[in-house]
DNA sequence: CTGAAAGCGCTTACAG
DNA sequence: CTGAAAGCGCTTACAG
């Protein structure tokens, strides 16, 4: 029980201490419980077994890794993890992860392309087996860089292009939310849509905006603004629609409704009743609202652990296909009063 | 442009093609710019830097760290990444690490002392040269157990008995708390303390607690819950508080608070007027909602940053002593009205 | 069933 | 100023 840190104990430690070959126990505590007997008599199987317990023998994973050329690490690269979305989604791979042995280490690019440049080349220096971004730009250039260098990736919460990823079917929830409001009698509405290169704001809004002018309610570009995906942006974007005079406001991220909850509230309206507001992702929030906040809920965990799955297969050589996971809607007083 | 995935580019790579031995290219590349001169010859130093960037050589860090047996890896422990507080702590902490050419593995531990011990020897077994928890259970029965292995660590947000740790100085949060809603006239309040193992919670409503006594206005157990430190958690325990009917409610924590005031809604009770809510952190959400919330500022990333700093100079040998970082009060709507 | 060898890519103390 | 050797801890194909 001293302080110091003694030398770990090493495959080295077992072999002389049972007069064997690293080797042998090497083969050993690698064979798979059952297929133990392939890798010495049943004798020195236990012996060996016995031993490694007793000593907490843990292999290193730097000469594992060294020698394997395998490092069971994976990137993952988020705009920021204080946005609750990506925060949840990372727990889903983080789940996953240690599911199938493998370590993450996650980064916080901030949506800006330099930054997502730099943190990819730290951890592909840390040599990782494969990525996973949460911050994929629609446009998909970046992309198309690392695709080149022939590191295994998937998307997650957002999608770009035809890289495999796994993503909430976004334009199906923007439809989800908008036959609400029409089934309410909202015909004048208008959307916060996001940030112009992120799909989700993307998909949600075109999915939303189709559903309205199919039900010949046509919403025009004065009423679709993009801002950033939090509460401040949110207020901004609502403060600059409320001129507008919607009956209802889409916001495609919670955090934005709230902030639009707020600018509406300033402007002298009664949420749910002067006007509906709908958010999107369900976090855990909207429900405890003072008044709780109409939303679509998204599988964000799922999303990340699918998303962590879907590198597995991937980096064994799989062809994978993209997963649309489905979105749901909560019905709550910020629409109906 | 192919999407093989050549093999990397090693020093043995560099020493071939420049006819030198690998000791001469490794002893370079590891000179600081100054020193050069120590390693070889200026111009052998020129060729060799030039072909190294040509070439785009990345040292492998498992080998690295095979042979130097320090992996510039820092494990960093956490309740939920999807608290917002404790991911905007980590990003203080991933921006010191990469400052300082390290790199993290962050886990959620959810507050399960199970989930903690499993997750410590992950990362230990990972080979980290340190250890940053956000998660310590005031008891620190755990933290002693990782102490007498050795290893060095510091925590964050949470302190417990004398180890290393910055922390906001959560006592005086708690008096500021307290000295605002006296100053309101407020002598009949309530506390939504946390969970009973968080110093966080612990010590912002010992302050609190103690700001009142003084005040002649004793605040009884029976106005004290303790509850999950998010929206729910202090939905439920304002719920029950209300029936002491208290003026004003301190929340040890934003998101409680948002609860609290949802509670009070349903009471048919206008915060900021009917009741005062007091919140703790000044998340960014905090100054959007639709009432602002009045709340205690703690510098959430500086302490990540400086938890991490600290870390490095322990892990060089240091001593060091822990940190108390200044809260601030933020008077808004919530208190005011 | 077990051993011996080679080698992953690096660093470092030593020699010349 | 540069080279050669040893070794970090592991895995794996091969030999016996």
């Amino acid at each position: 029980m001293g302080t110091e840190k003694q030398r770990p104990v090493t495959l080295r430690t077992l072999a002389d201490q049972l007069g064997l070959h690293v080797s042998t126990v090497s083969r050993v505590l690698h064979a798979k419980p059952d297929e133990g007997a392939r890798a010495a008599s049943g004798a020195t199987v236990e012996r060996i077994r016995k031993l490694a317990d007793e000593l907490g023998y843990r292999p290193n994973p730097h000469a594992t890794s060294l020698r394997t050329r395998r490092s069971n690490l994976v990137g993952v690269l988020v705009p920021r993890l204080s946005d609750i979305v990506l925060a949840t989604i990372y727990e889903g791979i983080e789940e996953a992860a240690a599911e199938h042995g493998l370590s993450t280490f996650v980064t916080n690019t901030r949506d800006v392309p330099e930054v997502q440049r730099a943190r990819t080349e730290m951890v592909l220096g840390r040599r990782v087996d494969g990525l996973i971004f949460g911050d994929a730009y629609a446009d998909g250039e970046f992309l198309a860089s690392v695709a080149a260098r022939g590191v295994p990736f998937v998307l997650v919460s957002r999608r770009s292009g035809e890289y495999p990823s796994v993503t909430c079917d976004d334009y199906e929830g923007g439809r989800l939310a908008a036959e609400h409001l029409l089934s309410l009698g909202h015909s004048r509405v208008a959307v916060i849509a996001g940030e112009p290169y992120a799909s989700t704001g993307i998909d949600r809004t075109a999915g939303f905006v189709d559903a309205f002018a199919a039900a010949g309610c046509p919403v025009p570009e004065s009423r679709i603004v993009h801002t950033p995906f939090d509460a401040r942006g949110g207020r901004l974007g609502a403060e600059r629609l409320l001129a507008e005079r919607p009956s209802a406001i889409f916001a495609v991220n919670d955090f934005a409704a709230i902030g639009a909850i707020g600018a509406a509230r300033d402007a002298g309206l009664r949420v749910g009743e002067d006007i509906g507001i709908v958010g999107f992702n369900d976090t855990p929030l909207a429900a405890e609202l003072p008044v709780p906040l109409t939303t679509v809920r998204s599988p964000m965990h799922e999303m990340g652990y699918r998303g962590l799955s879907l590198l597995v297969r991937l980096m064994a050589g799989e062809t994978v296909e993209p997963e649309r996971l489905t979105p749901k809607l909560m019905v709550r007083a910020s629409t109906t009063g």
